[in-house]
Parts: structure tokens; sequence; C-alpha cells
DNA sequence: CGGAAAAATCTCGATTCCAGAATTAAGTTC
DNA sequence: GAACTTAATTCTGGAATCGAGATTTTTCCG
């Protein structure tokens, strides 16, 4: 018994399904299906009812679902035992808006439980500023986006700064247009009918993202908006599309439907100093992937054929 | 990280040494250095010291130990919390006098806190009725030896009801020769400077290995004893040699110090009826698989040259 | 009765794992 | 202190496992 097939399951237990599961754990829903298969063998019973594409768990399927998460726990806390350096002081992290909304709250309420005593400072940017922050010191690690190639030759200075740094992909987002509802759907940004296109800062990566698409319908002109609300409401109005990641999309529960478009993958990094990490981060490194992929509100919707491509 | 990773660091911990670790686990040496050596880079700490030919635990060690047992206890109380049906009645296990000794005590209190509403019987014999009242089915299961081939073939009765039960390969034991105190060392039966074999019943493997190896000295009259205490002080006496597995040598610590010759590795046999497994035999042998190797009283003196050998 | 989506199965390349051989280091014996 | 013994580690090749993608099967929904 591994303890990665025990998170497998957990993933597939809080989905209701192997697909959503798969995305959690980064990994192709054929190894998902296997893993499982595997782990019911080892321990001699069914632990899914397979009705239809549903996957709900049996009745033993629960009792090991609730030992699934003790043993995932007393690892992780073993993990953080063994530590010979206790983390202490003051872990200061950087953040996109998105990545704080949906991904984050899980790592950093189990992080602060298992150490209360470290105090967690949360700096909310884009990630030009973010990264630049990090390389000053300012911060000691920060999600950000994966600036698409092209991107980076446009702003050699910012490639420059994240070759200075350690980047570690940590989280897939599916970035999607948010259209109003009723918009009809588009194979591109010529087929959009509104004015505008509404997102956070200039240093947003997303922002620049859809920018780039939408050039090729050159008469989109961007608003810029504090936060995914502001976007969101914007939306509503009509006369503007918006961006960010399905993954905050479907956090908030939009009173009326919308629809989306995908742009594709886009990758979250964790960047850090390169032989610069104090205990306290890889602390927090550890809880962080501990606890990714077990947020059952953040399953969801993937076009079936979204894939992670570099 | 890996509940095996964590059994082989178990047993390192316990044995301070990680060829005895090897033996316990049944794995060879050098798969036990690079396992704990992975386990050292996963964590990002070191588990032991290694002074000269010593493994202690390091600080570290020690608290990853404490979670190591919590861990495959947890483990293993999945495993048995998810037995779709519970446990019940009366488990019968039949067991040579040796492996009583040596290696079920701790399975079988394990078990025993387990499922306290189970009641255990054992039945003490030889191999040969061992099996017999397997098939019989007076027995769930047995521990027994595995006889070699050119016992097998001397006794086609034998073979032919093993071959009825499932036969798996739980323990291996290191038979020897037990010499009176000042006996010259030997290197055949020939040798030998005494009267007689003492061993157990004439059903017992361990007697017949003994006696077809005492056979190219022909001059040696097997006597029967009732036990292994009485076997030991009869070859006190000096005009007798006693065969019996190293691991109840080592654990009976005898006052005056003997000899030993060993006659190879001999494998101990769990049988039980095939298409014919109770829910409480399941358990039980869960139980066993898990408690293997975690005994440190076992640990010890196998020849240099020792592997095991169909 | 199609078409879409999800799970399962299959296949093959990549990785990992493990036994045994060779090597190194640390006691032991004389 | 040299020769021997024993234990740990390193090295290496074959075997087993793993995982991504393609294919197939099943189910859901129009």
């Amino acid at each position: 018994m591994d303890l990665s097939s025990i998170e497998i399951f957990i993933a597939v237990a809080n989905d209701r399904s192997v697909t959503k599961a798969a995305k959690a754990v980064g990994r192709v829903p054929s190894n998902v299906t296997t893993r499982i298969q595997q782990l019911e063998e080892d321990l001699g019973v069914s632990l899914f009812c397979r009705d239809g594409k549903k996957m709900t768990l049996t009745r033993e399927g629960e009792t090991f679902f609730a030992y699934a998460n003790r043993l995932t726990a007393l690892a992780l806390e073993a993990r953080q035992a063994v530590r010979p350096i206790a983390p202490s002081g003051t872990l200061r992290v950087g953040t996109m808006e998105s990545t704080a909304a949906s991904r984050l709250p899980a790592a950093l309420s189990q992080f602060n439980q298992m150490w209360p005593d470290v105090s967690l400072s949360l700096t909310l940017g884009a990630s030009r500023d973010l990264s630049r922050n990090v390389l000053a010191g300012v911060l000691d690690c920060a999600f950000i986006a994966r600036p698409s190639k092209a991107m980076l030759e446009e702003e050699p200075d910012f490639d420059a700064e994240l070759k200075m740094l350690e980047m570690e992909p940590i989280f897939v987002e599916d970035l999607v247009i948010v259209l109003p509802c009723g918009h009809p759907s588009i194979k591109s940004a010529a087929d959009l009918h509104v004015g505008s296109l509404a997102a956070l800062e200039p240093g947003c990566t997303y922002r620049k993202i859809a920018e780039n698409w939408a050039r090729k319908s050159s008469a989109l002109q961007t608003t810029e908006l504090g936060s995914y609300h502001a976007i969101l409401a914007s939306v509503a109005t009509g006369n503007t599309v918006g961006v960010m990641p399905r993954s905050v999309l479907n956090l908030m529960h939009w009173p009326t439907s919308v629809q989306t478009h995908s742009l594709g993958p886009v990758e979250t990094l964790l960047v850090y100093r390169k032989n610069d990490c104090p205990s306290v981060f890889n602390a927090f490194h550890e809880v962080l992937i501990a606890t990714r992929g077990r947020d059952s509100r953040l399953s969801a919707n993937w076009p079936a054929s979204l894939s992670v491509q570099s």
C-alpha cells in the first residue's frame, strides 16, 4: 500500500469522478482507474460502486476513506516532525488573486494549524511584481502564472529575473474567457460581440494572455478592475468579457449562468530563491504538496481535450 | 513515501543492522541500504548515524520511528476495518513447536488485540500431522516446514496432500545442529563425536532433514524428546547433538555456550485449504504479514553465506 | 437512435526496483 | 600491524512496475 495510491483514492472519493480526480492529482484518468483497482485488489474489497459514470463510495469505501485521511495526515505530520530546525518567524507568501481565492485556503489553514507560531503574511499582486519581490527578498516565495514563451521574449528582463529563481509547477489552471449570458459561443476573438475585456492589473499574466488572444479581433479595449467579483459583475452588464481561471469561476457560484471559452491550460508556478530556502518555507512546501488535490470545491468542467503542454 | 519503506526502516531501527533487517523483511542488504537512503533523501534528514558498522537512530530517526510505528499500525487497522464480513468465531491454527516459540507470539497477541471476540485455538504438532489436519478441516491453517524434494519423493502421499493445499512461504529459518560445548567444529556428520541426535517427533520435518544429513555418519541414533528445552538439556550432557532453527536457539538464552553447524535455510510455509478462506483466516493472514520482521528478538547470527534456494 | 462524455482496457516506452557482484570500511585475531 | 572476517555501500543488469496516450466500452442525454 502506497501513500500515493491513497492520495489518488482520496481525490476520487472527493470528486466522485476519475476524470476530475486525475486532474486534481496531475495524472491521466487511465492511471487513476488502474491505481484504484490495484488498491481494491490489495484490500480485497471494492471501494466504489460504479453505477454508470458515477463513482460513489461503498460502505467499505467510506470506512477506508476515514482511514485514508488519517493516514495522509499522519504521514504529513511525520514529515514535519523530523524537520531538524523547527520553522519559526514569518513566512511571506506572494500570490495572484486567483490562487489566493481557489487553491491556497486549504494549504494556508493546514499550515497555520501545524505551525501556529509561524506568522504568515500574504501579499496579493500580479505575477510580474511578485517575482520581482521574491528576487528582492521582500517575499519568501510566490505563486505566479507561467508566462508563454512569446511573452518572455517581449519582456526579456522578466525572463532574466525568472531564470534567477527556482520555479516549480504546482497547479494547472484552465484559463477561460467569460462571456455574458446569451452571447453566442465563439471560436476565436473575432466572434466577440462586446466592446471590452475586463481584467486585473497590467502585470497580470492572465490579462496578457487574454490580450494577446484578443489582438486578432483588434477592436477590444481592456478595462482594468480590482477583483474577480468586479470582473464578473462587469460581464453581467453584457458589454464585456472577462478572463479568469475556471477554478475561480467555479467557486463563486454566480447567480446567472455564463458562457466560457477556454484559452487552454496555464501552469501556476511556485517561485523562490535558489539556495535560500528557510526551514519555514520547506515546511510550507510540504504542506502545499500534501493538500494539493484535496479540495473538492475545485473539481470541474475541464474541456475534454485539455492537456498540459509547454 | 511508501509503506514498505517504512517497514524496512522499522526493521533496521529494531535490529540496528541492515543485514539483520534484510533477513527480517526478506530482502537483500543492498536493497535495504538503498531504501533507507531514499527515505532519508525524501524526508531531507538522516535517520541513522553510521558510526562504523553500527546503525543507530539519530534524534530525527527516533521521532520518525514513533511515527513509523503509528503509520503501520494505522494502515493495518485500515485493512482490517474494510473487511466486509467481520471475523468471528474460532480460528484454529496449527503450528510446529519452533514457530510457536519464535515467530508467532507477536502475531497472535496483535491479532487477539484486534479481534478480541475471536477465539484462537493453537495446536502444536509435527508438519506431517498438521498438514493432514488442515486438509481434514480440523485446522484452518498451519505453519509447517517445507520438506525437501527428496523427502517428498519418499513420501508421495504427503506430497499429494500438500498439492491439495494452498502453500505460502512466510518465514525462513536457518536450521542448525547444536553441538555440546567443547565439541570440535564439524564440516559434516562424519566429524561428530557423539552417540545420538536429539529431536522431536518422527513427523517433524527438521528431524528428517537432520537424519538425512546424519546418514553419512550412519552410527547416529535418534533420541526422541518432547521439547526444545529437553533437547538443549540433553545436548548439555555432552553425548548428543540437537537440531532446531537458529531463531529458537537464540531466544532461549542458554546458560552455557553451544556450537552450531548450519544445515542451510528451511522455509516455513503457511498452508490452508484452497478456495476456503474464512474471513477470520484472512484477517489473521494480514496481521501475520504486518507483524513479520518486527520482532527484534529474532535478529541474528546467520552464516554469511546463507541464502534461500529452492 | 445518434452523439458526447466518462470509465475501463490495452500497449508500449520509461522508470523504478531488486538481486547479486564488486568495493570499501571497520572491527578481530594472531 | 598484517591477514581475516563481517558489515555496509556502490554498481550493474534484468525484471517488474508505472504511467501516458490510443482504443474500446458503457452510459447518459438529447
